[in-house]
DNA sequence: ATAGGACATATTTTCGAAAATATATTCTGC
DNA sequence: GCAGAATATATTTTCGAAAATATGTCCTAT
């Protein structure tokens, strides 16, 4: 196991449980815990610092999130990666992000605009700074993520928001696996800027369509440099 | 607190704390612990006979499941019943609920239109056996999840399907919420045969429609009965 | 009388040991 | 030599005490 090490104590969240949630999310979903590994508690112990109890909220927690499997009496795993999973969580995406788009195409005002073009912007300039496969850069994912977030965030639905921030998480996953072996990233800026053109345009038509391919192509590309890592069909 | 008391242990899975999350969720959904109210250890250990550490487990699982809250170092409470969220929950069923109807219809076989037919069925009988309020016996809830339940298992989404099951049992809380204050329920045994016969003849639009119609019905009856037990808005 | 601080109490959060369960190994009988 | 029982080891699960934090109460100064 080769987890992120002891870093400064509760970085994310008051409790050190929740705290330890978002360490080992992180670390799950950039696949530095790999997929299927067993997450035993002394292993845990050791790279974490806490206690079997602490660890163990944090297990269950991301268990709900499907990031990580229980299974009674036997422990806990990192989620395993299957083709199965990847097509309903595709699908499932696409479902929920063209529902919260068009929500926000219908009630977003102008800060909304603002915060789509400046998260495009941001992201923009971060790749042009960026050489060659930025793609797991921690940078152009944090820039990445906000561009989508600000794209559904007048989805005004906090449970549906919740559902695609997780399906979003365990989808970055996959998108990770697959960057490992990718050579050259797919010129996604051209996608990204007409997604916000067609929003901003009020076009839902056009904008939930272009989200739907920019998903479905994504997870394409996964399939196509990350297959033969996937178990399952 | 009026829990349920100290049953047989083990009675829902095999480790205690999933045990008692499955306790403490039928608690809350039959709205045996009231929304809103604080859940304290003291008073959880009492009554489910289980250590901190197992208890807050358990919490940790429903929080993700939307029925209980937390506050970081302030503990935990049942989940607030509000106008907006119960808003929330019902536009999302009617999302989810009709997507998995949808692939239902396409995916199901003979077993599916069996399922659909005998889980009404039984349900129907139910109903005849059960004089006036009926929606808060725990045999017709069962038989009636079983009949919901029965029209989507073609859904062949994991991912949606529990979802599904998460928002159903959040819906049901208020559900049972309201029936405290009706003094009769609406004849739904017509609601679910009609639900059916589209279903089984594959007239995915009249019944996707049927379905929207019902879950919204269902929402506003709570909203007619309960509306005083709601905050916000 | 009241705001602010110091103390006391209540409650949550974390820990490491003990119990329960699963996995691996050894031993026995055939 | 091998299957199956018996034992030993590894790992998870549960517990109650201890630490950390929040809440309530009392006292003092203005």
């Amino acid at each position: 196991m080769t987890a992120s090490a002891v870093k400064s104590r509760k970085e994310f969240g008051k409790t050190l449980a929740v705290d330890i949630t978002h360490r080992l999310r992180q670390d799950i979903v950039a696949c530095r815990l790999k997929p299927g590994e067993p997450l035993k508690f002394d292993a845990l112990k050791l790279a974490f610092g806490a206690s079997f109890t602490t660890l163990r909220e944090a297990l269950t927690s991301l268990t709900a999130d499907g990031l990580v499997v229980a299974e009674e009496q036997r422990g806990f795993r990192v989620a395993p990666v299957t083709s199965d999973d990847l097509i309903d969580i595709t699908q499932t995406r696409i479902l929920i992000e063209i529902e919260l788009l068009s929500r926000s195409i219908a009630n977003g005002g102008d800060d909304w605009e603002i915060a789509v073009m400046s998260t495009l912007h941001r992201l923009g300039r971060i790749e042009e700074r960026l050489p060659g496969n930025h793609v797991e850069n921690p940078e152009w994912q944090i820039a990445h993520r906000q561009f989508h977030e600000a794209l559904v965030s007048c989805g005004r639905s906090p449970t549906l928001l919740g559902i695609r921030t997780s399906l979003f998480e365990r989808a970055e996953r996959y998108r990770n696996l697959s960057a490992m072996f990718r050579p050259q990233p797919r010129d996604k800026v051209g996608e990204h800027r007409a997604i916000m053109q067609a929003a901003i345009a009020r076009d839902t038509n056009l904008a939930t369509s272009l989200i739907d391919q920019h998903i479905r192509s994504t997870s394409d590309n996964v399939v196509k440099y990350a297959s033969h890592l996937l178990t399952e069909s």
